[in-house]
DNA sequence: CGATTTTGACCGGCGC
DNA sequence: GCGCCGGTCAAAATCG
């Protein structure tokens, strides 16, 4: 725990040029990008075009074709809750019809029935946590990204009336992809800096990564701290249990964390 | 009949 | 300034 330098749960804001440009709002952000690997199974044959159900339930709003994709991006915003601005887009990988990349982007207001019911289960009355943490998660909000507090402030004020956290949500995010199961292969990144792959089998080969996502083999490889990753939750505002119930579902569900 | 999907239009950012 | 591209809107269509 070197308190000094330990990035707390950087939600690293997606800037591509940071270096002279005032980066745009659009940009800011907050992106969490799963790449599941789905199967085509003759069961669910027209089944292969849709997302994976998760925790939640979206609704499509629109969908483009993507310039060098022969695969639309399918673009879906949370009806789980109204006031609820997570949003998420599909595309397929443009070289692989059965790697399926899915971009969330914001945060859900709200958590899911399913893991509130998860969670009571395991511990029985650690639901009151989710009071505390969002004073917590403000807290944190507030010295870890000042350049982004405008976003920040701008979300946190909505969650601050549906009584909700947004670091919980982003585990949720995290996690939830993983707990559908009915895909073998998924690949978490978080955000643009810190990509740690999280993978059942190594499946990809040498020559799959770099078609579908050419930036992962840098930042893999740009980063070996899985520590890092690891750290950052750990620092977390959030009560252990929560958090160990998260990690619980990581490795309940066997993903391993493969490294070059 | 309400909720969701489809689809073309619209808009803003960015590169040239 | 213009055109391209990605993201969102909104009306119509479809579904349960």
């Amino acid at each position: 725990m070197d308190s000094s330098t330990s990035p707390v749960f950087q939600p690293e804001m997606i800037e591509e040029k940071s270096d002279t440009q005032p980066s745009k709002k659009r940009k800011l952000l907050e992106k969490t990008v799963v790449t599941v690997k789905i199967e085509e199974n003759e069961n669910k044959k027209h089944k292969s075009e849709g997302p994976p159900p998760d925790a939640w339930t979206w609704r499509k709003y629109g969908q483009k074709p993507i310039k060098g994709s022969p695969f639309p991006r399918g673009y879906y915003r949370c009806s789980t809750s109204k006031g609820c601005s997570a949003k998420k887009q599909v595309e397929r990988c443009r070289t692989d019809a059965s790697l399926l990349i899915i971009t969330y982007t914001s945060t859900h207001n709200h958590s899911s029935t399913k893991e509130l019911k998860q969670l009571k289960e395991e511990h029985g009355e650690e639901e009151e946590e989710e009071e505390p943490e969002v004073e917590i998660t403000k807290d944190d909000n507030n010295h870890e990204k000042q350049e982004d507090s405008k976003e920040v402030k701008d979300q946190v004020s909505s969650f601050d009336e549906d009584g909700a956290s947004d670091i919980v949500s982003n585990f949720h995010y995290i996690h939830s992809p993983l707990n559908s199961s009915n895909h073998q292969d998924v690949i978490t990144n978080i955000d643009h800096e810190e990509e740690i792959q999280f993978t059942e089998n190594v499946v990809f080969d040498e020559k799959d990564k770099p078609l579908c996502y050419p930036h992962l083999m840098t930042l893999t490889k740009h980063k070996s701290e899985e520590n890092d990753f690891f750290d950052e939750l750990g620092e977390l505002p959030t009560s252990s249990s929560f958090t160990s119930f998260m990690w619980g579902n990581f490795f309940e569900d066997r993903i391993l964390i493969h490294l070059p």
